[in-house]
DNA sequence: CTGTTAGCGCCTTCAT
DNA sequence: ATGAAGGCGCTAACAG
């Protein structure tokens, strides 16, 4: 009734426990012809390894703890997405935790992970209360902060600068002829690489002699809705302006939608510019301008990347994923 | 350096590893003074328990596999969201696992999942390979399945008939007066639920005397750009439809892109129907008319369910959390 | 190339 | 209300 152990693989091969370890692990070197005794039992067994006795005797398991976030915001999945592309082929899983942009949710998820004894720990961002950022660096595992790489990680952080990418969407706006710039954006306390984008921006702008000309923010999350009703807000304030930046596709395609509703003509009275390159940015009748966010590849690349050495290399090491401008046709 | 155990936490708090163990896990009576020793032990230590350790000595662990056909399509973060919702505050973790759409990656997920006597598994659909079945019920695992209840279930199902959604799509736009309507959908072998809907839309139509006049399909999964492309290539073939049912709300707002491109009258000349209710719809400049399928309540109650019993409660349970119309402007 | 010997850190059972 | 003993199933040395 309950599950095969070594114990019962070994004796049906005639083998000892240690040799069925080896072949399974694929360990030191096997005589052909054990192998095959080995594999036969286990298959006719049906045996599956016990993997808390395994981690419990390796002090380590195949576990990949994964903080996240949110999963509302459709880009943390596609980086979990990335996350098990990398992932694929090998004995890994990942175990998800989920912040809610919440640091001490963070760290209690991290040091429930920990009790795993799990070959990484992937985060999002830089951010992390002292305990956290403690139980990461004294601990052995090896941890990928992602998403953002303007700081200093612990041992490897993957994504991309946000500060620069904010700086790239005012360069293609100033080069189109833009000049009454406006901003509208999300919560910033909960999504600190929006923030970093508008600062990046701010500056772009003012490389180029410009200000930005007015901004609006809603509380919540980015969603289409708010960005819809956000756009509209700031068109009642504002009435100059000639193009809007906003801090994610989600408003921008909200803000959209509110000139498809208003009538106002994209991009000859207004130009609209997102982050991101969502697919349903790209499907509107005119694409959405916007800055590409290699999200699959952050996660994909921070797994091989973690994987490739069991053991953190000296010193943390940074990968850059970049960005890149979709030409789009609203801006 | 190495972390510390139960041991080291009984010797500092000067009682036996079993009482720190039934401390720890609010177990058997124990002394408020002593409870109070020990918890303070564990503060001193910062002592975190060795799941691993945990997990073998009572073969079982906090785990919940979660495995889900995909993490493209927004709708299954949105469960995972849920299943996130009802383990809050719990010590369950949820492990996650993908399939993409493939039962023999389902079956070797399950078995990976099954080596960590997990609390509970959690898939979705009714269809699984025989030895995922057999493995499924000869386990003790409670099992979740999830988004279709028209199956009989190894434990529990939670979710919705979408046979029956198909039919109310169909009466819907039926008493909305729409007699020419056709279909316009994504690949059926990954997606099964969508075939369901599919089914339900011709049933329906049969009880009100009419017949599809038109369907379109992609062999791709779903998106905003397929269904504009798909819609369009309907409409090249079949001219006389008034009312296009898609298969789902991110083929439905592409078709809607495709109508605002080619300008197309919504609903005068052409109704839209879609099935989810996602946000994006609901920001279109005229609301997406729709079913709304309550994702994040089938995640979280399935968890809730699972968690209340650690054993299988004797015979199998469905749940329906049912969906509703959203009216929307667009039928 | 293979076997032997000890644990890994905790939980379970049985005492007291 | 607490302790002592044993073992969960596997892997890590070491032999040989």
């Amino acid at each position: 009734m309950s599950s095969p152990t070594l114990a019962d693989v070994a004796s049906l091969a005639d083998v000892s426990e240690n040799t069925v370890s080896r072949v399974i692990r694929n360990k030191g070197s096997i005589a052909p012809e054990t192998r095959k005794r080995v594999n036969e039992a286990i298959r006719k067994l049906g045996y599956v390894p016990n993997r808390a006795a395994g981690s419990l005797a390796s002090a380590s398991s195949p576990i990949i703890g994964v903080i996240l976030p949110s999963l509302s915001n459709i880009v943390f999945p596609e980086v979990l997405r990335g996350i098990h592309a990398g992932l694929a082929g090998t004995p890994y899983q990942p175990m998800i935790g989920v912040t809610d942009y919440d640091l001490k949710k963070e760290e209690v998820l991290i040091s429930s992970f920990l009790a795993w004894k799990p070959a990484a720990i992937i985060t999002t961002g830089c951010e992390h209360t002292p305990a956290a950022r403690r139980m990461l660096k004294n601990s052995a595992v090896r941890v990928g902060e992602l998403m953002d790489i303007d700081h200093r990680p612990i041992d490897v952080a993957v994504g991309m600068s946000h500060r620069q990418a904010g700086q790239l969407a005012a360069k293609h706006l100033v080069g189109r002829g833009y000049t009454k710039i406006a901003y509208v954006g999300h919560d910033w306390n909960a999504d600190k690489r929006a923030h970093a984008r508008y600062l990046g921006l701010v500056e772009g702008l003012k490389m180029a002699g410009l200000v930005l000309r007015a901004q609006c923010r809603t509380d919540g999350p980015s969603s289409t809705t708010a960005g819809k009703a956000t756009l509209a807000e700031l068109l009642s304030q504002a009435k100059e302006v000639d193009a809007v930046v906003f801090s994610n596709d989600d408003m921008a395609v909200g803000g959209y939608m509110h000139c498809l509703s208003a009538q106002i003509a994209v991009p000859e009275t207004l130009a609209l510019f997102g982050f991101n390159g969502l697919e349903i940015g790209q499907a509107l009748p005119k694409p959405l301008s916007t800055i590409l966010s290699n999200r699959f590849a952050i996660g994909k690349t921070a797994v091989e990347l973690l994987l490739a050495d069991p053991a953190r290399n000296g010193k943390p090491k940074i990968v850059d994923t970049g960005f890149s401008i979709l030409e789009g046709l609203t801006a």
